[in-house]
DNA sequence: GCTCAGAGTTGAACATGTTCAACTCTGAGC
DNA sequence: GCTCAGAGTTGAACATGTTCAACTCTGAGC
């Protein structure tokens, strides 16, 4: 039972001497991403991979449970490299707009080098039965830590947050983000310039939004939309 | 170029005697969706159903480019029977909110048997390069029957609706069902009851929004909202 | 009724993801 | 330094989606 292939050392990067597999793991995925990146996933088979890698093929799954958890790889790298990222973008910004479009442009600058077999990774995002999708519990770690970072997005700015939406707020610039990386998926536009432009109008939106949020004549609608966040989003994830 | 397999004869449900091959076809998928439904996606081969269908692999492919179009064949039934079933239930309904509320129950009430493979489904959906994608050419003839729906949604209620977001109003509730249906693709719930509950609260909420869209405080708000649908959805699909 | 272009159909061959029994290497424990 | 459990690795075998050259059938035009 026990999921050999879901990678026998996951751990941090951590000090460790990286034990032979871990190296021959990170390899594998290094390499398959670039020949993703390259002439796209489909293009890429498996065995061209664990050539490249200098691996045999069986060896490629002992480390990765199947081609599409290979993707698993690039989410994770993408979630590393925002949260990293979007901090120094986010110096000096102090409007909610500004750092909200901060956050977005990062993540489209740090994504874009992979638009080309994106197509791909969201078909595995948008399977719930694999456990690739960012709702699943595999994903559960790059997923809250690119939560965390919109908090980091909504504290350091000088919009008053009502207190009771506090807690959700940063789920649901998340799900923000999520449906412009959707839209990005789909951008044909040269350097995908569209999505950029969507980032950029939406975001003053989105932080509108948040003010508005205060106004009485909306304060029943608010409630009910933030409970339906809690009830139906949040709770998929029970701790 | 021209695109053999994308079906010999697409034509609507006229008269016509259905020659041999639009017969050879319906069996294929018939078969295909009944399988799908029965043991999964992943399960059932493509020699299975051409063995089921009393057809060669090859035959199968010269009506299906791939196993994943005979997917296409779910949604376009699927929305056709969505047209069929929702006046029914939108009969003696009023409020926008109980219209809204109809239309994403029968949607439910006709993707349940076919929730088990849901995910394989959206895996194509969420897939851009492919043409099975529900903002790709090829679907649009399921769509906009879809999204013209909800036009019938909205002009049968009393609610009034701001003359200039009348356009975009029908697209907008579309969305908001795939916001619906892709919560659906994901709910684990017996019987999927959580998507019921989720469309029974939602529908108000919706409803809701479109009449506080004529407030003066938001008119700013809507109004940008409004244009970002026009530039970033309609444009999709030029005439 | 005959002809023939093209629709319809076949199944073996191919491409590529995945599995697995067998082997080799590593490093903790003595 | 020896031992051995278990990590790491192999490649052939397998499963299944897809292609394609060859064949057969159909029905419009004469």
């Amino acid at each position: 039972m026990s999921d050999p292939a879901s990678g026998p050392d996951d751990s941090d990067a951590s000090a460790r001497p990286a034990s032979k597999g871990e190296r021959t793991r990170q390899r594998i995925i290094d390499t398959a991403l670039d020949m993703f990146a390259e002439r796209g996933y489909d293009k890429t088979t498996m065995r061209a991979i664990a050539a490249e890698a200098g691996v045999s093929v069986g060896n490629a799954y002992y480390y990765f449970k199947s081609k599409e958890h290979l993707i698993q790889g690039f989410y994770e790298q993408a979630t590393i490299r925002h949260a990293e990222l979007t901090p120094t973008m986010l110096e000096g910004k102090e409007t909610l707009a500004e750092r909200i479009e901060a956050a977005l442009l990062a993540w489209l600058d740090i994504a874009g080098p992979y638009h080309a077999f994106a197509g791909q990774f969201f078909r595995n995002a948008a399977d719930p039965s694999s456990p690739l999708s960012p709702f699943s519990e595999d994903s559960g770690e790059s997923r809250d830590r690119d939560i965390a970072l919109y908090q980091e997005v909504l504290e350091g700015s000088k919009t008053k947050v009502p207190k009771d939406m506090a807690d959700i707020l940063p789920e649901m610039l998340w799900l923000h983000q999520m449906v412009v990386v959707l839209y990005w998926v789909y951008d044909a536009s040269p350097g995908q310039e569209k999505s950029r432009e969507l980032a950029r109008r939406t975001a003053p939106l989105a932080a509108r939004v948040v003010a508005l949020s205060r106004l009485k004549i909306l304060r029943p609608l608010v409630k009910q939309g933030e409970e339906l966040v809690r009830d139906f989003l949040i709770t998929r994830k029970p701790e």
